[in-house]
DNA sequence: TTTT
DNA sequence: TTTT
């Protein structure tokens, strides 16, 4: 069946990279997506979309898309749920993204809120892309993620 | 912002149609889509997807479609929060169709579940056309869903 | 960058299978995706779009789909040119399809134009999937397509 | 049926905007958007993607897009044809958008061949918005695209 | 819990 | 709480 999802907007934080315990890379955003229309009161509203990445391009977001990063996202719709710590269902929709568009070049005015010196011209970068950016070497330590508990399954990989 | 989903997948149940206060239609479905993939057991999943539809096309879906139909969306990500009655925020991520296409005839084997006795080869037709097929007349009468307890306000409206 | 197509609509012809010398299946066919609105005149008129497919969808498309066939397809627009025989240079745009969504039972009543025995139910099938199904072993002979003149290159493929 | 394209890419030249006799607003752009992936040859390609725009978001693409902005487009795939002046039938697929979305803010590094002295912030402005921002008041003169002659009519309306 |  |  079709399932597509396309978006652009802007992240609300800073991406949050973990690892799964087999040491697969998961990241995950809140894109803010601006309403085209104002709403009764005049003003115009946005939606805040829960957004997953996995494997290589999850460690492209991190590295590239801080708080206010404008990006695009290609994927699809997905629900799953769980049973929180007071023993009740939750339910989740979230979209997970094939790929992800970084819309501005790195340490823009809009993503400040790195402070890496090394500025670059992007104009387009595309997280499906293999690089040899990452400096921390987290790629093969799945807890490098400074120690954070990682509650994501292998079972959660889309494929 | 772009914000765009297209879906297509198959009612989980009858759609559920209401008006608001002020006679505008609503109707809110779930649309069960199959993955393409299998998970690591082996078997296919689907993905279980709360739509609503505004207007004419609210009343279309509620004429056409039933549990087991055969539906196309095209819409938009939607979040919203309300208070729920134990005093606690939730949060709601849904797709707002700005279109539905029914992709079955009516009546086909698909959707035996309601019993007119009026079939009709559909072929790809779409909600969002006007028709004089609803019968019920309910369009004037903001509580002709049977009674049911209207929650839903204007403010909910998309445009 | 974002590049994203999704379609439902109905094969105009059946599709046309061929191989690249290297034995890659490609799969052509055209959609007619009615328009959701009338033109001036008052009747619906349809985009007619070309779509292609590669590798093993484009066999499951072959051995599915007839002409009329209501099918889906997930997958991005492209753009190329060729010189005509005519020394010419023809600009093409077209549907490179990643997925396609068979809506259909096969030998349902709009597609009667292939004449198998096997019937089948289903409401869904997706041509990524690999499938036993196929029986002519065209796979292994990229000149099973009877003969026809192969004027695709390897170098079409899209990845 | 469901036709649904999202695109986001950089102008290949400004916009061109025209007038249908009855004075309704028409833009033209092409949009480069690279592929995610290279050719054979290992280096990454694009396609060249036409578009068509309508109304006042006509005037805004006019007015805020040049050569070389980024943008994002939501629209559906339209084919149509038309016999040249060799008297050839010429079939044209492109796409017609409903919305197109500024993603830079104008007069920013990659849109420099415009000399307005007016710089400002956009960061996701809808060209479906209604503005002030047309100086020119071409909107009420169909002949203000500089004399340009005309070849689109009102026929060629999406509705 | 939200971005520009 | 899920469809074929």
């Amino acid at each position: 069946m079709l399932n597509r999802v396309v978006l652009v907007g802007r992240l609300t934080k800073d991406p949050e990279l973990r690892y799964t315990p087999n040491g697969v890379a998961v990241a995950n955003f809140t894109l803010a997506v601006n309403r085209p229309f104002s709403n009764q009161q005049g003003d115009r509203e946005a939606d805040f979309i829960n957004c997953v990445v996995w494997r290589k391009p999850a460690e492209n977001v991190a590295n590239f898309l801080t708080k206010g990063s404008l990006a695009g996202v290609d994927g699809r719709v997905q629900t799953r749920s769980y049973d929180n710590n007071e023993g009740r269902r939750v339910y989740v929709t979230e979209i997970v993204a094939d790929s992800v568009q970084f819309l501005e070049p790195r340490n823009s005015q809009n993503n400040q809120s790195n402070n890496s010196s090394n500025s670059q011209a992007a104009g387009g970068y595309d997280s499906n892309q293999n690089s040899n950016r990452q400096q921390g070497g987290y790629n093969d330590d799945p807890f490098a993620n400074d120690g954070k508990p990682i509650d994501i399954s292998d079972d959660d990989l889309p494929f």
